[in-house]
DNA sequence: ATGACGGTAGCATACCGA
């Protein structure tokens, strides 16, 4: 079973690319985040013609998650339980496969940045913050249940100074500054592991760069997308990477695909 | 530190992002 994240920057402008990945690595499930589409403007039929079945918490021009797979997908939760959000962010779900039911969630949290033109502005912060204390409730209650648990996606934080090219340049970043490492560590702490490190503990595991300057060709990047397991979905973890192919291609999302093979 | 660069809405330019 091949599970993959992939925060793709526009459903619709990413089209070609998530195709052709897609179409070389047949993944059984996929979660997606930053769609920026709504139901009426997302691709369901392109997908289904490459044999996806599609679920999606939509909203225009920004957010939105997505869940794909080649099996029947059943939703269990749109938006975090006990949390009001105005945007579209986490979509969890149940899928079986071979018998084994897996309980996965597409997530996408605040960047938590104050906007370029206002400074001083702490809201985004402050929801950020809030976001992910509603994202750790919500986790710990999901350990009561005795099945494989993935939970991915784009998680805007840097977890340690090794996850990212310049650890100084982003001391006071919303990324990277304790407050949200701490809740990250917290959340890592209740039982879930990062399946990327458990396999790769030195690699530098990039998964986003920016658009400007020469980020990609310079490796000036950032690991903030994640698949964070239990116990049960740990176990049977057998290969985890980085797929840097769909960043290289022509219109590139700025995030890159993290992919894991589970027996 | 700033803004590059790219996406969306919608038609010029503002907002958003990590």
């Amino acid at each position: 079973m091949k599970i993959a994240t992939y925060n793709v920057n526009s459903i619709n402008a990413r089209l070609e690319n998530l195709s052709s990945w897609l179409k070389s690595e047949q993944p059984d499930i996929v979660l997606l985040q930053e769609i920026k589409s709504d139901f009426n403007s997302f691709p369901f039929f392109e997908l289904q013609t490459l044999g996806y079945e599609t679920k999606i918490l939509g909203q225009k021009s920004y957010n939105g998650v997505a869940i794909l797979s080649h099996h029947k997908i059943k939703i269990i939760h749109e938006n975090l339980p006990n949390f009001t959000d105005e945007n579209s962010r986490y979509l969890e779900a149940d899928i079986t496969i071979n018998n084994t039911t897996y309980r996965v969630a597409s997530i996408y949290l605040p960047n938590g940045n104050p906007p370029y033109n206002n400074p001083d502005d702490t809201e985004k912060w402050q929801y950020k913050l809030r976001w992910m204390e509603a994202f750790y409730n919500h986790a710990a209650t999901l350990l009561e249940l005795r099945q494989p648990i993935i939970l991915g996606g784009d998680f805007n934080v840097i977890a340690t100074p090794k996850d990212v090219y310049d650890p100084v340049a982003f001391k006071s970043n919303a990324l990277f500054r304790p407050e949200v490492r701490q809740r990250l560590r917290a959340f890592e702490l209740l039982g879930f592991y990062d399946a990327f490190r458990a396999i790769h503990p030195i690699d530098t595991g990039y998964t986003f760069w920016d658009y400007a300057g020469a980020s990609f060709p310079n490796d000036m990047g950032m690991r903030i997308d994640y698949l964070w397991m239990n116990a049960f979905a740990l176990d049977r973890l057998c290969n985890i990477e980085v797929n840097k192919n769909p960043r290289q291609g022509s219109k590139p999302s700025d995030h890159t695909v993290l992919q894991a093979v589970i027996s």
